[in-house]
DNA sequence: CATGATCTACGAAAAAAATCGTATAGCAGT
DNA sequence: ACTGCTATACGATTTTTTTCGTAGATCATG
């Protein structure tokens, strides 16, 4: 767990699908990709053969369908992302990052909340 | 301004530059960005005119040394990139990424003090 | 006005990412 | 066992992005 891997756009829309299934065949992460666009089948198995070679996927390959699934944390992808995104569009603001996420869509009123919850803390400890 | 120019990570430091100095040579340019990593002057050179052509800077040319500025605002551009994040990694939920971004760096009081305007300003609206 | 410094133009290459075609093997059902 | 369906392997190609070398123009200045 060393190497921060910065996988490409094609490959987070892969993680995106792993994530949330925990445990994927390629079939079952194509046929989520394939909605979103055109894509071809050998394609999608090709990035994540790709993707298990870099270390962002393991594969199980007992069955003959291979499964599929990773051992990177989806929340540090995240970070690395966001501040991958901060440094190169915002100047290193959060604040001015999160205010134009937050000004240009809908956000539940749920979140809203835990927003303002997060707030709260981290002005109490401020002090 | 209907295209949804996608700026790539160079043109992207490039456009940070340019932004803050309003308008700028590619020497201006080229001294900020070799600060951060090792380039050569022609590289950003070649990019900035790529850029012009595909509409992202725009030059005046009488002057020895052209002279870039930009009519992208720096405010679409990151709306766009968010929207690309939030998709590509966040499965959409701008509260998460918010959550995320908040959670792990240190945000100035004042801007804190903005979000939470916002929220208050958003939930208002909701009714 | 010759020299050196500084630019731009242009093309090309290297590097990175994404896509797909073809071959082949396993399995299921007939 | 044959046929068709579904998988993986692998190589190759295409596309996108980034990088730089070289040539020629312009300017300052001695």
């Amino acid at each position: 767990m060393k190497d921060s891997p910065k996988p490409t756009e094609a490959e987070l829309e892969i993680l995106q699908v792993v994530w949330r299934l925990e445990a994927a065949t390629v079939r079952d992460v194509h046929d989520e990709l394939v909605q979103q666009r055109d894509i071809g089948y050998t394609t999608t198995l090709k990035n994540m053969q790709n993707m298990v070679q870099k270390g962002l996927l393991v594969r199980d390959e007992s069955a003959k369908s291979h499964i599929y699934s990773t051992n990177i944390p989806q929340e540090k992808t995240q970070k690395l992302l966001i501040d991958r995104l901060l440094e190169t569009a915002f100047g290193g603001s959060a604040g001015r990052m999160v205010l134009q996420a937050l000004g240009h869509r809908k956000t539940s009123q749920e979140e809203l909340e835990q927003i303002k919850a997060l707030i709260e803390k981290l002005e109490g400890g401020k002090s």
